[in-house]
DNA sequence: ACCGGCAAGTGACAGACGTCACCTGACGGC
DNA sequence: GCCGTCAGGTGACGTCTGTCACTTGCCGGT
C-alpha cells in the first residue's frame, strides 16, 4: 500500500485529485496540505512513501518544498503536478530532487501509474515537457536582473524600482536594457513576458 | 439522478473532478470534454441535467458555451468552476444565463452540492465572489482602449498598436492615457495588470 | 436644424525609457 | 603586487510615452 500526501492550493482540485487517487485499491492518501508549510509539516509528520504537490502555492512553492526534502535527506520521493509547462520550472525541480514533474493536461489515468513508478524509486516526466527542456535555452538572467524584472513587469517606474532596491536609476536602466538584450526583446514588458513565459521569473 | 457533462481542458483535472462526482450516489458523469465546442456537442447531444464547466478552455470559453445554450433555450444549467475570481468574468457569466460560479478554492464537499442546488434550478456563487462583485466597479473601457491595451500589455510600441489597428500613433496614445486615468494606473503595463486582475481584458 | 456625445486625429511638450561608452571599487587568482 | 572580472554607477543621446488642449466628422435625439 502506497501512503501519499497530497499538497494543492485550490481545495476543489485538492479534493478531486484525492478522489482519483483513493480509488486505486494499492494508493492511499494519507494527507491533504492547502500550502507549501502544511505540506512540510505534514509530510515530515506522516512520512509517506510520496508526496504529489502542485507548483504554485503559498508560503512555500512545491519546488522549495522539494529542495527542503531534499536538504535534509528525506526518503519521501515528491511528485510534481502542474500546469505550467515551462522549462525553467522543471530544471529547478530536477536540481531539488524531484522524481516526477507532470503536466495538469496528462490523461487522469497516467497520475496513479505515476506515482507508483516514483514509489518504486523511477522517474515520471511528462514526455512532452522532457523535449521542451531540450530546445529551451537556459536561463540567462542574473538575480538582479531577475529581481528588476519582475518589478518592471508590475509596472513601476525605474525610479521606483531604483528605490525599492537602493540602486541608481541609470543602473536599473542598464540592468533592464541588458535583460531586454539577452531575452530578444525590445522593452521591459515584452522582455518580462519571454522571461516569465519560460519559467525564469 | 443528475446527468452530469464535465468541460475543463486540464486532462487530470477534468478525471479528477469526475471522480469526485462520480462518488455520489445520485450524480452520474456522462460525458466528458476537453474544449469549449466539444462540450456544446455533447450536451446537445446527451442532454445533460448540468453541464460544469471551467472557463479558460480552447475553442470556445465556459462563458461562451453557456450564452450560445441560452440562445437556443437550452435547459441545460450551467455552473461554471473556476480558479478566477475575476469580478468582470462572473458578470458576464450571470448575463449568459450561468446558474452557478464556483471557485476552484471552494472546499470539494461543496462541488456536489452546487450541482444538487443547480440541477434543483437554484443557484450557486462562492460567497466570497458575489462580495467581490459587490465593492468592484463595472467595466469602465471601451471596446477601442481594451483592444489597445490588450495589444499594449504584449509589450508592442505605440507604433505597433497603431499599424496593427490602422490608427494613427497619437491616438493610440490617447487612448492608452485615457485608459491609465480611468484604471488609476500610471503606465500601461500597470493599466494592463489591473484591467486583467478585474476580469476586463 | 441643432446639439451633445463619441471616435479619431493633430501638435506640442515634459518626462521616462533604452542604449552606449566609459568609470570605480571590490575581490579572487596567480 | 597585478590582472581580470564583476557589480554598480555616470553622463549623454535619441526615441518612446504620457498628457493636454483642440479639431474634425459622424450619429442619435429632440
Amino acid at each position: 500500500m502506497i501512503r501519499i500526501v497530497i499538497a494543492e492550493d485550490q481545495a476543489l482540485v485538492l479534493g478531486a485529485l484525492a478522489a482519483l487517487l483513493d480509488l486505486e485499491d494499492d494508493l492511499q492518501v494519507i494527507g491533504r496540505a492547502s500550502s507549501g508549510q502544511e505540506a512540510l509539516d505534514l509530510v515530515v509528520a506522516l512520512q509517506p512513501h510520496v508526496l504529489v504537490s502542485d507548483v504554485e502555492m503559498p508560503e512555500l512553492s512545491g519546488i522549495e518544498v522539494a529542495a527542503r526534502l531534499q536538504a535534509q535527506r528525506s526518503p519521501v520521493r515528491v511528485l510534481i503536478v502542474t500546469t505550467f509547462g515551462r522549462a525553467g520550472y522543471l530544471r529547478r525541480a530536477l536540481d531539488a530532487g524531484v522524481r516526477g514533474y507532470l503536466l495538469k493536461d496528462t490523461p487522469s489515468a497516467e497520475l496513479a501509474a505515476a506515482v507508483r513508478t516514483v514509489a518504486a524509486g523511477g522517474k515520471a516526466i511528462s514526455p512532452h515537457l522532457a523535449e521542451a527542456v531540450w530546445d529551451t535555452p537556459a536561463d540567462p538572467l542574473t538575480e538582479r536582473e531577475r529581481a528588476i524584472l519582475r518589478l518592471a513587469e508590475e509596472g513601476r517606474s525605474n525610479r521606483a524600482i531604483a528605490s525599492a532596491l537602493s540602486l541608481s536609476v541609470g543602473t536599473v536602466r542598464n540592468y533592464l536594457s541588458e535583460a531586454a538584450q539577452k531575452l530578444g526583446a525590445s522593452n521591459r514588458t515584452e522582455a518580462g513576458r519571454i522571461a516569465r513565459s519560460n519559467g525564469w521569473l
